[in-house]
DNA sequence: AAGTGGTCTAGACCACCGA
DNA sequence: CGGTGGTCTAGACCACTTC
């Protein structure tokens, strides 16, 4: 089992590009352990140093994480409230205690491919759609209206359960029902004014500032699910540092 | 001259920090090289390993760049335009040679510490504060008013130098002029509704959608410009990957 | 051709974790 | 305690830049 593929590549990148195959194809569990350094080692017939290399890049890349002492583990990416981070929230629960983010389905239905549906048929692969409007809120205050969709039939089972099943977080529910890992997400945000519709669920007024927050998860196998999510304008707060 | 320091901290943590601070004092000048990976190998004591690992750390904080065959060089911070990466602006020049954004300074004037500058005096530690008025365009298009508070008398040359001098893009403007060089900033995106003056200067409607982006930066001794840029909503756009 | 960073090896010792 | 990753060394050879 040695390195074969581009030999104008080094051989810590031939093994890192291997490896990441191999995390993505979970040939590995999320949170197990990978082979040991020195497995790995003589498996590719390197040094470990070069092993070294490579995981380390998969280590800044957000796939593994290394354990003192213990070993090297492939990482849960943890999206869960993600949306929320684009928001400012006061939280204002003087216990301590972390807020949990409440979410209400609104309508649950299958679309074939109407006009506003297109561009998600196209990136889910998928003719037919499932259609979620979801309102999330804040310890009691609406936050977001999310249009949600997902594949049809494959995910069809969230037509019918029960709300409580579900829960809050749609992720952890993708994983628990369908096995599917959501790993990496796009966001891409713009702003506009609040629609009659928007101002209803999200208790505005008609013309307040909103944010758009155009979501794409991704799991192995591609796109698993396109989101548009309206924000109110007057809670959004985002922060970068550069250098 | 060895690593002295923290005994915890490994030695190419020490010798990060060292190089840190030097970088950070200009002993070598931007886009100057640093001393080889031997030379600084022999100078602390060190193997070539532990430089090279303690020069990685600084190129991923992007204070150093590597030049494969040339050497390593203290990196130059580019903010160059970058207010304008918060917006979409198709580059409509078909000929493909770069668009410069055009500024156009509405007004320039020192300030004691009314109420709308406390805050600029408190960040700049100076109890008078220069205050400059400009518009930001691009392709013509009005896309930015910009508030800008500098510490005065410091930099009290801006009242008076004329505007082709200081040229569209202050951050070199600085460095040509005040020996400042930027090395940080911190950017915060919010949303809000355009005013009059905002719909004048930006040619768009009062009520139409604005962000507003509050930006601090600064240089090896602090905070050295605050300023608060209004732009036009319908051309804010923002993409973010995470994993 | 000389000098720079880039890749790779072999091996020693340390710090941490878990049984 | 044995096994894991973390630090550090010494040294060979390569790829690239510069003159």
């Amino acid at each position: 089992m040695l390195l074969d593929g581009d030999h104008r590549l080094p051989l810590y990148a031939r093994l890192r590009d291997v490896l990441a195959t191999q995390v993505a194809e979970l040939v590995w569990k999320v949170d197990e352990a990978i082979p040991t350094e020195s497995e790995l080692s003589s498996e590719y017939g390197v040094s470990v140093h070069t092993v070294r290399k490579a995981v380390e890049q998969l280590v800044n890349e957000g796939l593994l994480e290394r354990r003192h002492g213990s070993g090297t583990y492939v990482r849960r990416p943890s999206f869960h409230n993600s949306l929320f981070r684009w928001f400012n929230f006061e939280d204002t629960t003087q216990s301590g205690h972390k807020t949990v983010p409440e979410s209400r389905l609104v309508s649950r239905e299958v679309k074939a491919a109407p006009l506003e549906t297109i561009p998600a048929t196209k990136l889910l692969r998928s003719t037919e759609v499932i259609h979620l409007e979801r309102v999330r809120l804040w310890s009691g205050t609406p936050l977001m209206l999310e249009d949600i969709y997902l594949p049809y039939p494959k995910f069809q089972a969230v037509l019918h359960d029960d709300e409580a099943e579900i829960g809050p977080l749609l992720y952890p529910y993708y994983e628990r029902r369908f096995s599917r890992l959501v790993t990496e997400v796009e966001d891409e945000i713009s702003v506009g004014l609040a629609t009659e519709r928007l101002s209803e669920f999200l208790s505005i007024e008609a013309g307040a500032p909103v944010v758009q927050i155009d979501r794409l998860s991704k799991s192995a196998d591609g796109v698993l699910e396109v989101r548009r999510a309206y924000g109110r304008g007057d809670r959004f707060r985002y922060r970068v540092k550069m250098s």
